[in-house]
This record gives structure tokens, sequence and C-alpha cells, in this order.
RNA sequence: GGAGGCGUGUCCGAGUGGUUUAUGGAAAUGGUUUCGAAAACCAUCGGCCCGAAAGGGCCUCGUAGGUUCGAAUCCUACCGCCUCCGCCA
């Protein structure tokens, strides 16, 4: 949620913002409703100054009278109220400064890092990889549970815990909280979260891109983030404290609503997958540090693991609706002849933290010298950022590091982890 | 899953329909005092609205509704915690 006050003094920025993300609020029409909730607060509070003086003597005439009005003036706000924030919530995130304009088309490549495998063989892909060296079972996964899942066995299990030992153990260096979340949660916590955005739910309409659970009223994360930033809603964090970092492992529910034709083949987009995600909340002014920090941790463990890869910035079109930047990392897929999205860094600023009630203690010392009496008191930034998305670095590894019997070479910073430094054909 | 109990501010804790503008402590912050500290004393110590400010008003006792002229207090639903039983890794 944006700030009202932002909003009045912003409105063409604003404005840009719902367009680019290809939404449509009337922002006009919020105006004209914010002021009449502004009035009629104001109405409302003077007459609830009349009853409770009313109720004080004891004058139940007056007071009856009083009722009635109010009765009426306090739901004529509550719709407007409603109304309002109806609105609010439809309202995108505003990109940082320097976020390119326009549609996916315009994102920006900013660096490469390594060349695109090459091959003196023909390479095989993840699914025929996975397969002969039997660490990867589609066809079992679709017979019991559909279409977009996999088992993963073998030294795949082992390959995974690797690459989650490698990412926990680099983070508690950077003094990242290695956290596992619940993976559930409430549905009315979702709407803090500004994934679940356009209007605030009816009772029964649930958010297509997530698994709901009507009998408990739950969802199953989409990501760790979810549960992560949850954790300090309604919370003042202290000031000594921040940046406060997480990185969570967790597993991952995508429905996929609406991808029917992409990424059939495989494990590139499945409805379950596990992840080590990274979340920050911290000041504003800090916040673009840390955003490259987190960058700088992911790729640093790009390039140890020896992945070629690319890192793009978003521009404003392709942003979510709670990011207001975002760099992405895409890891070179052979099989695809492409990069491809394995990794997502991005600040939702002080969005997340509004909707979600999320602050901070500043101390009382001001600029100048000057003391205030009390702490004042500021929403926090927060930040996240994909470590490890399981699945798609499995997929990275195997296809990119493959020898032309099918046996794969496993980087050697994952083999105090994993025990073996190469996976080789069973069938 | 069954039965019972509980939820008050940063914390402890009083209050069971009307001088409660939420008693009283503690902690914290600013100040007075002090060479400095401790102690003592004074002030501050939830959110929103109007206002340049001074100030004024409203809301806030887990959350949301309801009853009443008047609700922390009564009613309903939900959330959370505790105890016992059952079940279970």
């Amino acid at each position: 949620m944006l700030d009202i006050n932002f909003i009045r003094e912003n409105l063409e920025k604003v404005k840009k913002a719902v367009k680019d993300k290809k939404l449509e609020v009337d922002l006009d029409k919020l105006l004209k409703l914010d002021g009449e909730r502004r009035k009629l607060t104001t109405d409302v509070d003077e007459l609830r100054a009349k009853k409770n003086e009313a109720a004080k003597k004891k004058d139940i005439e007056a007071g009856k009278k009083i009722k009635s009005e109010l009765n009426e003036l306090e739901k004529k706000l509550h719709e407007v109220e409603k109304q309002w924030q109806d609105l609010m919530y439809q309202i995108p995130n505003v990109p940082v400064e320097g976020v390119p304009e326009g549609d996916a088309s315009n994102n920006k490549i900013l660096r490469k890092e390594g060349e695109p495998t090459k091959f003196e063989f023909t390479p095989k892909d993840h699914v025929e990889l996975g397969e002969i060296l039997d660490i990867i079972d589609i066809p079992r996964a679709a017979k019991v549970s559909g279409t977009r899942f996999g088992y993963l066995k073998n030294e795949g299990v082992l390959l995974e815990f690797a690459l989650v030992q490698l990412a926990i153990e680099t983070l508690r260096k950077e003094k990242f909280i290695p956290i596992i979340p619940p993976a559930l949660l409430k549905k009315e916590i979702t709407d803090g979260l500004g994934y679940w955005h356009g209007k605030i739910d009816d009772e029964h309409t649930a958010n297509e891109n997530y698994y709901y659970l009507p009998t408990d009223n739950l969802y199953l994360i989409g990501t760790g983030e979810h549960v992560i930033v949850s954790m300090h809603s309604d919370e003042v964090l202290d000031e000594k404290e921040l940046p406060k970092k997480y990185v969570a492992f967790s597993p991952c529910f995508r429905r996929e609503a609406g991808s029917y034709g992409q990424d059939t083949k495989g494990i590139f987009r499945v409805h379950q997958f596990d992840k080590v995600e990274m979340v920050a909340f911290v000041k504003p002014e800090d916040d673009e540090t840390e955003r490259g920090k987190m960058l700088s941790i992911a790729e640093d463990l790009m390039k140890r693991l020896g992945l070629p890869y690319q890192v793009v910035q978003l521009a404003s079109g392709d942003l979510s609706f709670p990011g207001a930047e975002t760099k992405d990392i895409e890891t070179w897929i052979p099989s695809q002849g492409k990069f491809r999205e394995t990794h997502s860094i991005s600040t939702t600023t002080d969005f997340q933290a509004r909707r979600l009630n999320i602050k901070y203690e500043i101390p009382p010392v001001f600029s100048n010298g000057s003391i205030a009496s009390q702490p004042l008191k500021g929403y926090v930034h927060i930040l996240n950022g994909t470590c490890f998305a399981i699945g798609r670095m499995i997929i990275a590894i195997l296809e990119n590091f493959q020898r032309e019997d099918g046996s794969v070479k496993i980087p050697e910073v994952l083999q105090k982890y994993t025990g073996f430094s190469e996976i080789t054909p069973k069938k």
C-alpha cells in the first residue's frame, strides 16, 4: 500500500505505475473518496464528541437522538472507507529511480558472467539426464500427483541438500538468520503481501496463483518470502537490530494457472519446489546497499558453482505488484539455448511494510543535534531475493556439467557436502 | 477431536454497566540536581483527524460485529494462549 499523501502529491507518477503494470485503478475516484472520507471522519468525530457528552450527563433523550444520527453517518463513513481501502489495495508499488520504463521488452541486461556452455557432443536435457542417472522420476509423479511434479531421488536428493548447506553456510557468515517457516498461511495475512492483489478477496474467491485450502482457510505459500515477511507484522523493530536478515528454506507451491503452454517439459516449471530465500528488513537509507549485497551474494554463489549467467534489470512493466525494483539472475540452460530466470532480487520499499504494519524506531537524535523527547517511528523497507531455487539449480548443474556418457560432474564447491564428485548413469 | 479456563498499554498488574480522561507499579526516553553517577523529583511514554503552531477532537482493553443514552465490563462469531482427556511424528 502506498501512503495516501504520497499519492496526492505524486499523482502522475502513481498513474504511470498503474499503467505500466497493466492495471486499471480509478485514481481520481480515489482522491474524491479520500476527500469524502476525511470530511466524514471529522463529522463523525464531532458527533461522537456530542454523544460522549450526553452520556456523561446521562441525558438519555439527547443520546438517543444523536445515536440515530450517528448510526447513519457512521454507515456512510464505513461505506466510503471500504471503497477507499478497496482502491488503495489495488494500487501497485511505484518503481524506484533508475528502473527502465516500459514492458518486458525493455528489460536491460546489466552484465554476463561466463560463456554459454559449449559441447563437443549433442547435450541431453535434464529430463533425459535425470532418467538415466536415476535421480528424477517424472512419469511416476504424473501418475501419483499429475503434471508438473517430480520425484527427486538418489544423488539428486544429496545434491539438493548440498546446495542448501552451501547456501545456509554462506549466508550465516553474512549475518542471515537461518529459518524454516510454516508452509501454510492464513488468508488474511495474504492481503498484506501484495501478491494477492486486486480487490480484497470476497469470502469465497481465492487467488488463482496459489493453492487454497477452503476447509481451513489457509493458503500454501508460493515462496518463503510470504511467511518470513509476515513474521514481523504489527511489530516495531528495534533500530539497532536492523538490517534484520533471514535465510529461509521452504517448499514453494504454485498453481501455474495460465501457463499451460509454457515449460511443459521436465521440472523447470512445477507446482512444488524447494527454495532458499533471502528476506531483509532494512532502514530506508540502507535499501540500495542491502539490495546490492543480496545480489552479489547470489552472484558469488553462481560463480563458485561455475554456472554461466546474466543479470537482468526488469523494466517497470515487468515488476511484480509490490515490487519497486527487481534484478533477475538468468542462468544458461543448454537444452533451451537460453538464459532462464533462476533468481529474482527485489525491494518492495515500504509497500509491504505499510500493509503489514512493520515499523522501526528512529532514534530521537536529529541530524542538527536536537533531541526529540520520544523516538519517532518509520516503516522499514522489505527486500527479498532468491538464493537458490533448487529445482532450477539442479537443472542447470545437470545440463551444464554433463559429459558425453551422460555422467555429470559435481561443482567442486558442493563436493564436500555431497561426498561424491560425479553422478554416473545407472541405465 | 472432547471438556474447562484465560486474553487489559513495552512489561507486570487492578478494574465485572456511569467521577476510568483506563488505578498502581516497573522499564524506557528527555530534563532538574551532581565533578560524574546512583537516588530523588518533573515531564514524556498507543493510533488517527483538523491545525503553521498553540491546541482541540476521535479511536484504542486479542479481532470483528451486536445490545445500551452510556461497554474493558453484557451478547455473538473468529483468532491466540493455558490445563486436562483422546490421538499422533
